[in-house]
DNA sequence: ATTACTGTATATATACCATATATACAGTTA
DNA sequence: TAACTGTATATATGGTATATATACAGTAAT
């Protein structure tokens, strides 16, 4: 499995991780029942301790996405697509309300908001 | 001034009061020249401890929307309507970019986040 | 001039997070 | 049995958030 790990952005190693092996599993990229690498493996790979990954993990599979068994390693949880597009979705209202909410607070109009984020989305669409 | 501030939330009291603050000024609630309750006087009166306060006003300080005057307080910084908006606005561009590219990463469309966006921005039109 | 305020600086402490190295136990597989 | 797996724990460093305390320098009121 590739990741992409960089420590000279301010996103701790832990968050990366996490980030990018939801979105391959929210994005259909892992499947269902797939097993991830261990724990010691991903760390060797990586260069980083074991402990970053076990961590990572852990917040994975507290957010229901992967399942871990002794002995056996980490497991991509069942997911039906639908159910994978229900998470991102809420995910990223979770993460938006309040940011909203804030640029509302801030005197920014409904309006200027979608403005904002059409541009966004225009400049994400060179990117894809 | 009134900050509502509380530590019931995860949200750590140093960033409550930058981001009541700052929509303060960004709103233009708090008009550019006014004076800011001395550091001393809001930990009293939020019953807080005094280099919180200062910790959040240095952050308010380097974001360039207040100014501080050794033995006479920190004052709101002149900025115009204009100038307060684009700042408002780049401040929401640069939170959302990466949630935004995120959202994209797991999968989901940019029509898809759109919605998410207008069911947020609607659900909030019901509190403002 | 003195007192009371102001910001600035510093020290120490606690708690937590992120990351690291190390060790050990229990479960699984080759 | 050896090599792998996850789980647990200890210790350490550095950073953040928050607290109490002290002291200096600047300002304003009495």
């Amino acid at each position: 499995m590739i990741l992409h790990l960089t420590d000279l952005s301010d996103e701790p190693l832990q968050s990366q991780i996490v980030r990018q092996i939801r979105a391959k599993i929210l994005a259909g990229e892992l499947t269902a029942g797939a097993d991830l690498p261990s724990i010691r493996k991903l760390a060797r790979e990586q260069h980083i301790s074991v402990i970053t990954v076990q961590r990572a993990y852990e917040t994975l599979e507290h957010e229901g996405l992967i399942h871990s068994r002794r002995g056996k390693g980490f497991f991509v949880t069942e997911l039906s697509d639908e159910a994978r597009k229900t998470l991102a979705k809420k995910r990223l209202q979770e993460i938006l309300e309040p940011k909203i909410r804030a640029a509302l607070a801030e005197g920014l109009s409904k309006r200027e908001i979608n403005e904002v984020i059409r541009e966004t989305l225009k400049g994400d669409l060179n990117n894809f």
